[in-house]
DNA sequence: TATAAAATGATAATATTTATCAAGTAAGAA
DNA sequence: TTCTTACTTGATAAATATTATCATTTTATA
């Protein structure tokens, strides 16, 4: 979200909305609230946790990023607002995007009575670093 | 999970215990802790809600139940162990289970070097009952 | 019954998120 | 530029969810 489309939205463009956005832009690493509170106190050593999570809320309700449900200890939050997929590693936690386009057609029988508007897929692994550590661990 | 499985598994038979698995057997709702605690105070009016935390975990660990990272308020609870997917109504927050076997195959070039184990998929849309009353609220 | 290990329940502590509200700021009008 | 107002921030309290601690009780077995 530039300038431009945050005006666009109704909004006033702050100094700790900036940074935050800022912060997000090209951010894949899905981080949380207290993620972006950490990262934000090294430029903003005022800034309070509460315009965090104020900001994520508006960014949000705006459609500019998502608030993905993948991490059951916390909110996690992604700049990427378009549908796509995730992998996470069940050690670590760390995630990463999967772009691929699957059809996953749901027979209008298994439906319940649902009008079905989108999907998520969580792939479960371990990652690289994970990896490596349990294989020295074993050794 | 019967009698038999709780001791093979080196857990003792506690009232409490049995009664919690007898709550979640066949149940389709993936209660959350606290609605779980609440059945249980109808029949044992002293448990603690800390043994219902104790007792989930213990069940989780022993593979009898699993944890659904669905909701991002709380955890919530599902006593069928085996993988399958679901169906979320995202007004008000209910969960139905969708059992349908999709092939997800993941490109080893998208698979970033992890390893994977698993996977979930989370429908979204809105529950017969939630259409009723938005399209009532219209006119 | 006696014993040891496990489990429970009361409660404190921690972690995460939301609410409240006085004070400060951004943006458009005058 | 100054004024005005709605929006935003930051401090902090409150709410919610989960985990930790530990004395007491209970289960399982001998
Ligand atoms: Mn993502
Ligand atoms: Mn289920
Ligand atoms: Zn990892
Ligand atoms: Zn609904």
């Amino acid at each position: 979200m530039d300038r431009q489309k945050i005006k666009e939205a109704g909004l006033k463009l702050t100094p700790q909305r900036l940074a935050i956005l800022d912060y997000l832009r090209d951010n894949l690493e899905h981080p949380s609230a207290e993620d972006i509170y950490k990262a934000m106190l090294e430029r903003f050593p005022t800034m309070s946790l509460a315009t965090v999570y104020n900001t994520l809320e508006t960014l949000r309700e705006k459609g500019a990023i998502q608030e993905v449900t993948i991490d059951p200890q916390k909110k996690r939050f992604d700049p990427n607002p378009r549908p796509h997929h995730h992998l996470i590693c069940t050690r670590c936690k760390r995630v990463l995007d999967i772009h691929i386009d699957y059809q996953l057609h749901v027979p209008e029988a298994k439906k319940n009575g649902f009008e079905i508007v989108g999907n998520h897929i969580e792939f479960y692994g371990i990652c690289p670093d994970c990896r490596l550590k349990m294989s020295v661990m074993q050794s």
